[in-house]
DNA sequence: TTGATTGTTACCGG
DNA sequence: TCCGGTAACAATCA
């Protein structure tokens, strides 16, 4: 399900629902954390993301880590509890409100060596305000991979799915398999900066919009893109060329992103 | 029942 | 060592 966005609304949302408050944290279907107790009575502290990452930190110092991957899903309700709706893995109990995480990739609870592991290996997250985009272009310039590989290796920059890296580098002009050395600093703060704002943009309102003026969705799809899994470039008319790219689809238009 | 999916890691071979 | 390919895992929906 998500792209960075989705996970730092998530971390909004479930700070202002949770952080000060005494939790009941359980696993109605365990799995990932054994036993149905995973933590009781503890005081969450605070609710971060870092890039795909969502961070419930607690008093404690303990840090509950979780990572929806491909499938996971969030469901926040008031109380009172109701029924859990499918593999819910873990369930947090606060105050006022339920949250249920269903299917994640990643459910752990973590000390302060292993939340410090993880950050080291994560790159700068594009949402987060103490981000170095440096780091990034560093990386970026001594690569011979293609740019649309390294927008989506999170150790490279945090945030950017497989939707926005389609978007962005159709934005940008810039083909995805430009090698990362062959992109100039120039080209790659233009890239940040619009993944910065469209990943910010879909945090306001929930769903991924990438095309200029463009509103949220009121139907079933909550995205407004240009080139993701379109088969003609909304600017020029062309075909888009679909390309693998290690494991995954990437859309590109040949004639407005030339290589 | 099958296939696809806004993700990631491990492993193998060149 | 780097990089591509493949498989594995997760849950849900069309």
């Amino acid at each position: 399900m998500p792209e960075g966005h989705t996970i730092h609304r998530a971390a909004q949302d479930h700070h202002k629902k949770l952080s000060g408050q005494t939790l009941q944290v359980s696993s109605p279907q365990g799995k990932f954390s054994a036993g149905s107790e995973i933590l009781s009575g503890k005081v969450c502290h605070s609710v971060e993301a870092l890039g795909k990452h969502l961070l419930y930190r607690f008093e404690s110092r303990d840090v509950l880590h979780v990572h929806l991957g491909l499938f996971g899903r969030i469901r926040s309700g008031r109380l009172p509890l109701k029924e859990p709706i499918g593999a819910v893995r873990v369930r947090l109990v606060g105050d006022t409100h339920c949250i249920d995480i269903n299917g994640p990739a990643i459910c752990e609870v973590m000390g302060p060596v292993e939340t410090k592991v993880l950050f080291n290996r994560i790159g700068p997250d594009i949402l987060r305000s103490d981000a170095e985009p440096i780091r990034a272009f560093a990386r970026t310039a001594k690569s011979k991979l293609p740019i649309g590989q390294l927008l989506m290796d999170q150790s490279v920059m945090a945030g950017i799915g497989n939707i926005f890296r389609s978007e962005i580098l159709w934005r940008q002009g810039v083909h995805p398999k430009t090698p990362g050395n062959a992109i100039d600093e120039t080209t790659f703060n233009k890239i940040w900066e619009d993944a910065r704002d469209l990943l910010a943009l879909a945090v306001k309102h929930n769903s991924i919009i990438t095309v200029q003026g463009g509103k949220p969705s009121s139907g079933k799809y909550r995205e407004r893109v240009n080139v993701y899994k379109k088969t003609l470039c909304p600017k020029c008319g062309g075909g888009i060329q679909c390309h693998n790219m290690a494991g995954r689809k990437a859309y590109a238009c040949e004639k407005c992103q030339p290589l």
